[in-house]
DNA sequence: GGCAACATCTGTAACGTTACAGCTTGCGGC
DNA sequence: GCCGCAAGCTGTAACGTTACAGATGTTGCC
């Protein structure tokens, strides 16, 4: 009443809009500071005082304006998905998203999408969100073992988790499918299988999980003592009609391979009608082993072999380690890597 | 230098930060107002001013700080795309998410993904949007015909898009595809095929394309005199497992079907497989029409039948929509409806 | 010369939040 | 009775932006 510095018309009404700290503090009498602090469980409240704030801004539904913390504080609570519009088919990215949505929704962050086209640099989303502070933490995917944009971030000190692993010396977190283990198994049953000839569908070069995936390959066969048909022309991010193409030549080869390890399901789809083109039959002149992360393939041919990622984990995994590293968590313990289940047949 | 109210240590030097408009304020010499109205082209500005303020603004990168701009105008250059997390299979979610990113790559705004689980209500994440004012506009899917996400927007105000038709009185931005006239141009095929007892796999009764692709199909039936084969036990929503032992049932049955029209790509998967443990071909016993949105079906069986549906189209058209309602213009003029392509067969 | 009209620019306040530096009050010690 | 201290609360300023109500100077007109 007697205040020298009333702010105006507050004391009159509050407007019918969304509650504010100054709304509650208006209703419980205290000041906008006081209710900011009662409600983040700041020491220096009083007991009753805190309950009571935290009381009222239940009853009244407050919310924090996240513009106003945001300025104030430079916090977004945002995530950015950085993702290349020209993924490969097969909905990896849905449950990637739904992943990552099923942890966040546990907490205050939101979810936003930062694509890039393949003409794009790689680099420029990154930079775009680093630069202009869009979120609190950044996940990448398609990582290389040298990674430029994981350089960026490591250099400035931003949070952020990738899909995969880096040959970087400096730890980062990460979630990653073990895909060394993968092709080990995965030549391991097509020797069991009797077949002989192997060939491996990689992912493209540049990427880090291409060279696990080799090196499972490669070690596994020399263990065995088997040769590799080499199928370096096409990966499983070319197109359906290049793999298809490329597969049929492979199999037009006089020493074609009597078995195969796919790194994509979709790209098996490709692998499988190039061997058909060559009037050839899966399961009979050739076996495949699939990695898949939607679980299509065996309704394609019952005869194929597979092995599900299961990416849904991986959003969660990698959500909670993008946030744990927001919270200053150390990377070293933000490093998960998935084992594969096993090589599965028809029905299992 | 004889101002009153110089504000502190600002003369002093700019902080190595992000530039702001007082930043370009002090480059220039001219007031943080002037800045301001000199970069959105507000005509009270002299054209020399305006052009140096923006050569300055374009020299030192800058980008209006999101957070400022939305507490002090409210808008929040945000769109948010609602999701359900148990969407079905076949990637059909990533294509919207590119299509819709690629629209506003050419815009201020920033898509955040806003998820819901089947267990919750539709209308939640709606409800949390609008309330807290997360995003200047929502584009959702699985639009029901009497939608209470609609009304509820609707009655609000609130600029949205959605991608399907509803049968609410009021008009709303939308983007559908002709499911009309897909499942149309679906029987005329498999009659032309010489197949009679037809029978269609559809989505969910509670949504509405279900009854326009029902219509579709019942009024041509009707048409050319056919009888439907009733198969209402599963919908493209329903698990592969289910949707496979369901068709196994039917293609027991004594007057199966001779013919299928399927309405998603996935679904059609668990159809094929069904008809195939019934030890039944297809192309022989049966026909399929499908439609599909990732381009697999050709290589999971030839002999399929297909229309296909360009999601990332569609997201591109909602991005759209749903901007230009923000902006006000009129929903009428925000309508659009997808013609299916022609039937193919293999390799066309 | 006086004055209105105009073009161009400016400061202040506010959006909602939090960091910070205070301000009271009560209480124990001397 | 006074001091110091702690507990508990408070106001002010600032984050970056824009709406609004001026301020300044210049031009043209009588």
């Amino acid at each position: 009443m007697d205040k020298p510095h009333m702010s105006g018309t507050d004391t009159t009404a509050q407007a019918a809009g969304r509650p504010t700290l100054k709304t509650i503090a208006f209703m419980t009498g205290l000041g906008v500071t006081t209710v900011s602090r009662a409600l983040k469980d700041a020491p220096e409240i009083g007991e009753e005082t805190r309950r009571r704030v935290q009381l009222v801004a239940r009853q009244v539904g407050y919310r924090p304006n996240r513009a106003g913390v945001r300025l104030r504080t430079g916090k977004t609570n945002v995530i950015s998905l950085v993702l290349n519009t020209e993924e490969q088919i097969g909905g990896f990215v849905s449950d990637m998203i739904y992943g990552i949505s099923e942890h966040l929704a546990q907490t205050p962050y939101h979810l936003i999408v930062t694509p890039y086209s393949r003409n794009n640099d790689p680099l420029e989303p990154v930079r775009y969100v680093v630069e202009t502070g869009s979120a609190d933490g950044i996940i990448i995917s398609r990582t290389e073992p040298d990674d430029k944009r994981v350089r960026y971030m490591l250099e400035r000190g931003f949070p952020f988790a990738t899909h995969g692993r880096t040959e970087i010396g400096t730890e980062h977190a990460f979630h990653d499918f073990d895909n060394y283990a993968f092709a080990r198994d995965a030549v391991k049953k097509l020797a069991d299988l009797g077949r002989k000839r192997l060939a491996l569908l990689a992912p493209p070069s540049t990427l880090s999980y291409h060279h696990h995936m080799r090196n499972g390959f490669v070690d596994t066969m020399a263990e065995i003592g088997f040769a590799e048909v080499p199928f370096n022309a096409v990966t499983v991010d070319h197109s359906i009609e290049q793999i298809r193409a490329r597969t049929l030549q492979l199999m037009q080869r006089p020493n074609r391979p009597d078995g195969i390890v796919s790194g994509a399901g979709g790209a098996t789809f490709a692998l499988v009608a190039g061997i058909e083109d060559a009037g050839l039959k899966v399961g009979k002149d050739i076996d495949i082993v699939s990695k898949q992360s939607a679980k299509l393939l065996h309704l394609f041919r019952p005869e194929l072999f597979v092995v599900n990622e299961d990416v849904r984990l991986a959003g969660r995994e990698l959500a909670r380690s993008v946030i744990a590293c927001i919270d200053g968590e150390p990377a070293g313990s933000l490093q998960s890597l998935s084992q594969p289940g096993p090589v599965l047949a028809r029905g299992e």
